[in-house]
DNA sequence: GGATATTTGTTAGCATTGCTAACTGTTAGC
DNA sequence: GCTAACAGTTAGCAATGCTAACAAATATCC
């Protein structure tokens, strides 16, 4: 028994496309007006919901190469935003830690956000909503096994 | 008569914000693979689908200031993807011009991204696929009005 | 008509963020 | 224990963003 599919129209998926970069520049623009952006931001959160992590690990999961974890990491340390400490058992290893200064900044940012994409979703009627949740659903599946 | 509404839950709207930064991640890997990308493809595809741009009016279209579309400009004309001149009226202003392989190399960018996401909606059933473009309607008249 | 102001783009110089290559110190394996 | 592999750091390059200061052309205002 198969599923009956049906793709999108190009014309949605280019829609789609250029939606998405809006969004993100928008974004960016919420982050910029409140201070500290992007690559911090998203490292604060990583260490924030996933706990402390290695330099490493934090470079694997932001998706960037150790050098460059390390200079940000570095900075971060100067503005009091984590702090590292080498491990216990393997001395090579630096844990890092949001400090109480960064997971505070880090969550006030993340609402700012929020609450800007909530706004474009706000006048949302229950049929719309239920066809957001859909989109996530099917997106998050995609994404997942890509 | 007042529409009926029902904002989506905190939850969809964190998970939305989470899947589109992953979305836009990919995409940029897409670009990476196939060369020039970020600004390039962006500048270009407005010198394609608008036509012909002065200096300011591209770095308005791409949100950055016009020094940073100068040296932009610069670049890409070394690259030979665009062409400039001084226009006749107005001895101050230049006019810039996707050139033919400008034109050809954004163009097949911009398939690849687009397969890409295409991709991601291909196993949709027709009621996901109904879902998507009702969510796309509603995020475009949303980043409209804002 | 000519002095002055505005507009358009460029140049110079700084910060951030990405990379690779080369290095140091630590741990693991043979 | 010697050597190989691993974890981070440092140095130096490239791209992209910015502001400040400038040159040239055009508009404006007596």
């Amino acid at each position: 028994m198969s599923i009956p599919r049906k793709p999108p129209e190009p014309k949605v998926i280019e829609r789609f496309h250029h939606l998405a970069i809006r969004l993100l520049r928008g974004l960016k623009r919420v982050d910029e007006a409140h201070g500290f952006s992007g690559p911090r931001a998203s490292a604060l959160s990583v260490l924030v919901f996933r706990g402390p992590q290695s330099l490493g690990e934090l470079a694997a999961a932001e998706g960037v190469k150790a050098p460059t974890m390390s200079r940000l990491v570095k900075a971060m340390q100067a503005e009091g935003l984590v702090e590292a400490e080498v491990t216990s058992h393997d001395q090579r290893q630096i844990r890092i830690v949001a400090s109480p200064r960064g997971r505070r900044l880090m969550l006030k940012a993340r609402e700012l956000r929020l609450a800007a994409i909530a706004t474009l979703f706000e006048k949302a009627t229950p049929a719309e909503a239920k066809a957001l949740e859909t989109v996530v659903e099917l997106l998050a599946r995609s994404l997942d096994e890509a």
